[in-house]
DNA sequence: AGACTCAACGAAAAGAATTTACACCGGACC
DNA sequence: GGTCCGGTGTAAATTCTTTTCGTTGAGTCT
């Protein structure tokens, strides 16, 4: 636990003389780090000893271990908040070159932080339960989604699984009204709202086969009309950028989807890995 | 500059007491946080006045101001090492479905970083510069980088340049000899051994065409027979995760190439999305 | 060679900062 | 009313840090 959240814990049990001490630290954590004992002690109009009593009611021997806690504890907020990088900023056309490239990097690795950390492993889980349970695996995407697709039927592929990407709304429509065995389809769509990624759920949904929606928007038509819905999280204030992080996080999400199917059969699937690559040296040499 | 790479550079300089110091903190820079002058002063053999005058030596007023920089500094290195997760591990059987997404995460996280980080900008600025300046963009990629090539192509139609993705080995060796106008060729291979992409760009540069390669592998025949080489970092131990992550960091090169292209003609490629844009939305309702 | 200069160094004094010891206050509880 | 006890500050003790100053030894000039 972080000596921030301790003291906060602390703060309530603490007597007022200590409980000023705690109130100062917590607005402004560098003052340990700047002041000494002595004036930390004077700007709660407290004395000394009771900012020892301080650091041992939260967990310290004494000042200095405290305040080499807290400086290091300062630097990791100051690593995270540096690493974040140009934040929010649009890409503009007075950035250099070097400013729009870390711009958008930082925006790719925001996407992908956040799209794993808020993703919902039960509705992941379930995903995979249907896909690893499905005898043919249907993929949909239009625009930059169809790649995000292709990938996917590319890596399942690669493992024996029958994926299939469906090249236009007609035949997305009519593979998933035929259906003869166990089958699952899979939308993308960045928006949520592309009509005919929702047509092909829809359909593919009525005539029984198990739909996920690989989506940002949480409540989009897609997402709705999905069994299981993943999401991806995307911060964008415009479309211009919008394609290129977006695809980053659905193949995020695609990533995680492939690992949970393989993970289900691995030595077949590493056999299998290992033989379509040992096949394509082969083809190679 | 940080602390560390300060007592780096000033380390030649140094008298032999104070060098040892310099030795001892280098090597485990926690020591200093850790122990007191005193301690420090004992375990290098020297006096605690030495200690001070190592540290006015690489610009600090005394050992308290350094003790907190550096616990600072520690904190951001910590916190950058705990972001990055389970590291360099193989994504395994054992792991949970959650270690292993947090893993690949991790995996994906780092390649955007360091290839962003290690990037050339000369590099890109000249890869930029052939790119704008052709009248014919052809790319080529199989497999995986099969869809980088395409999403590249993608992109690079929307905003009204002519790119095209090669099918096959074939038609690309046929592209690029025809060659009526500028023509700039990119070949992606993660490997960078791809033959077939090899002799796509040996066959273009042949003609005359301008040539880019995308690969992970500096000295690779496929980064020598380009005149422009980008470089992804990708760490992997096997070929297992290099499908998902080795794309992910193309992709981001892949974007970097895109935003200078689309940089050097900013309204009109922000008209040229906009209308792009547009038009799809009629379509739609 | 001898005297001088000067950087390097440590011992120890001086100065700060930190910790401990102790005494005081005020309320709760016999 | 007396006692106990947590909360507090003062001041002494301790520890840590900084400064001062003298010693050493290597290099240099006479």
């Amino acid at each position: 636990m972080s000596i921030q959240s301790t003291i906060e814990a602390a703060a309530s049990t603490l007597p007022p003389s200590l409980s000023r001490i705690a109130k100062a630290v917590r607005e402004n954590p560098s003052v340990v780090i700047d002041k000494t004992i002595n004036e930390l002690a004077d700007e709660c109009r407290t004395s000394v000893a009771s900012v020892v009593r301080f650091c041992r009611a939260i967990g310290f021997s004494g000042y200095a271990p405290l305040r080499m806690a807290l400086a290091t504890e300062l630097g990791k907020e100051a690593a995270q908040f540096s690493a974040r990088g140009a934040f929010g900023s649009e890409i503009s056309d007075d950035d250099t070159l070097q400013e729009a490239v870390s711009k958008l990097a930082s925006l790719e690795l925001l996407a992908i932080e956040e799209t794993v950390a808020r993703l919902d492993f039960d509705v992941l889980e379930a995903s995979i339960d249907m896909i690893d349970g499905a005898e043919r695996i249907l993929l949909y995407g239009i625009g930059a989604s169809q790649f995000v697709a292709e990938d996917l039927a590319h890596k399942l592929l690669r493992v024996g699984r029958n994926a299939h990407v469906l090249a236009d709304p007609h035949e997305a429509v009519a593979a998933s009204v035929l259906q003869t065995a166990p089958t699952v389809a899979i939308g993308f769509s960045h928006a949520g709202s592309t009509i005919e990624t929702l047509r092909f759920l829809e359909t593919a949904r009525a005539h029984g086969a198990g739909t996920i929606a690989v989506t940002s928007a949480k409540d989009s038509p897609l997402a709705r009309a999905a069994d299981h819905a993943l999401f991806t999280e995307v911060r964008e204030s415009s479309f211009r950028a919008g394609a290129m992080v977006s695809r980053i996080a659905q193949l995020t999400l695609v990533d995680c989807l492939f690992i949970g199917v393989a993970k289900r059969r691995f030595s077949e699937t590493v056999d299998a890995l290992q033989r379509t690559h040992d096949a394509m040296r082969a083809l190679r040499d």
